[in-house]
DNA sequence: CAGAAACGATTGACGCGTCAACCAGTACGG
DNA sequence: CCGTACTGGTTGACGCGTCAATCGTTTCTG
């Protein structure tokens, strides 16, 4: 993969074309079903991060990790999810800094009528046109990306993980 | 892929999960060397488009669609583009409604100082982890899904595509 | 050759995310 | 202990993208 290391070679070029129009378009695409009942794809994340941690809970930092997104991005999303009930946030008694989100009843039911169109999307947009062995492929190459991201935080900037 | 439609199997949750991950720490990433250089991502995906067709120059909606934004995100931007004389914009004499967006030499100088850089993040980030296999699968299943949204426009909102 | 529908592009209000401080609490080093 | 560095989280300004509405132009239809 690297005669030139200075390009792309024609597959990378089609890798690289490819998740642009994934990113570009079928992303906001599924948000927009997500905002037509009031709800970001960010707050639907936080919603699967906190439902599948033990007691519903997280600790701050790490929800902002788990849904992929900066800490004060999170800051920000938590006002209105607090104020709507759907998110409750308590002192971590062990660590006067930390404090833990809990994904309240009001949240999960949220979560419970929203994750079925969400995961309808996500097929039609993503999965349906992909044979098994295509998906497998994909994920095995995503994660391998994420993994190494993961394993070299150097690479990112400090605000954004 | 389909014994329970309303939800992703395991390996379709791991693709999932990974392409957020790209989206929400690569991109970003990426997009803050740009940013260092006083560019935007989309401004560089403009610059890109234009640079590679004829006469530099592409009508707007065309340039939207090639680079993957809005028609009203596009409009936004080149106010910016068009200010600083990295593009220029000119009336299109066969169709009154349409306008022509042409990058000027110094676009593409700034183009050609940043695409380097740019390439060398993309690689770093996204394809120095995955072998020649693994990108080749990446490009075949990120090219299907963005060919089948293409396809199927009907999917997709009107105004981002 | 009207009238209606569709197209290409623009606008402005609004909400969101980034970034660079910032504050408080905790851990570490002498 | 005391000061320093670090960690967890917050804040507010600012620029960006979305969305709905709009305008002028072109194309379709009878």
């Amino acid at each position: 993969m690297s005669e030139t290391p200075e390009w792309l070679d024609e597959t990378q070029e089609a890798a690289w074309a490819g998740l642009r129009a994934v990113l570009f378009r079928a992303f906001p695409e599924m948000e927009r079903t997500l905002k037509a009942h009031g709800l970001l794809a960010v707050h639907y994340h936080i919603f699967v991060s906190l439902s599948s941690a033990p007691d519903r809970t997280l600790r701050l930092s790490d929800l902002a990790d788990a849904a992929d997104m900066s800490q004060s991005r999170l800051t920000h999303r938590m006002r209105s999810l607090v104020k709507r009930g759907e998110v409750a946030i308590t002192e971590d008694p062990d660590d006067g800094r930390a404090k833990n989100a809990t994904l309240t009843d009001l949240g999960q039911s949220r979560l419970d009528e929203l994750a079925p169109l969400h995961i309808a999307d996500v097929r039609r947009l993503l999965f349906d046109p992909l044979t098994d062995e295509q998906t497998a492929a994909l994920a095995d190459a995503v994660t391998t990306i994420a993994d190494h991201l993961c394993e070299h935080p150097e690479f990112l900037n400090p605000q954004s993980g």
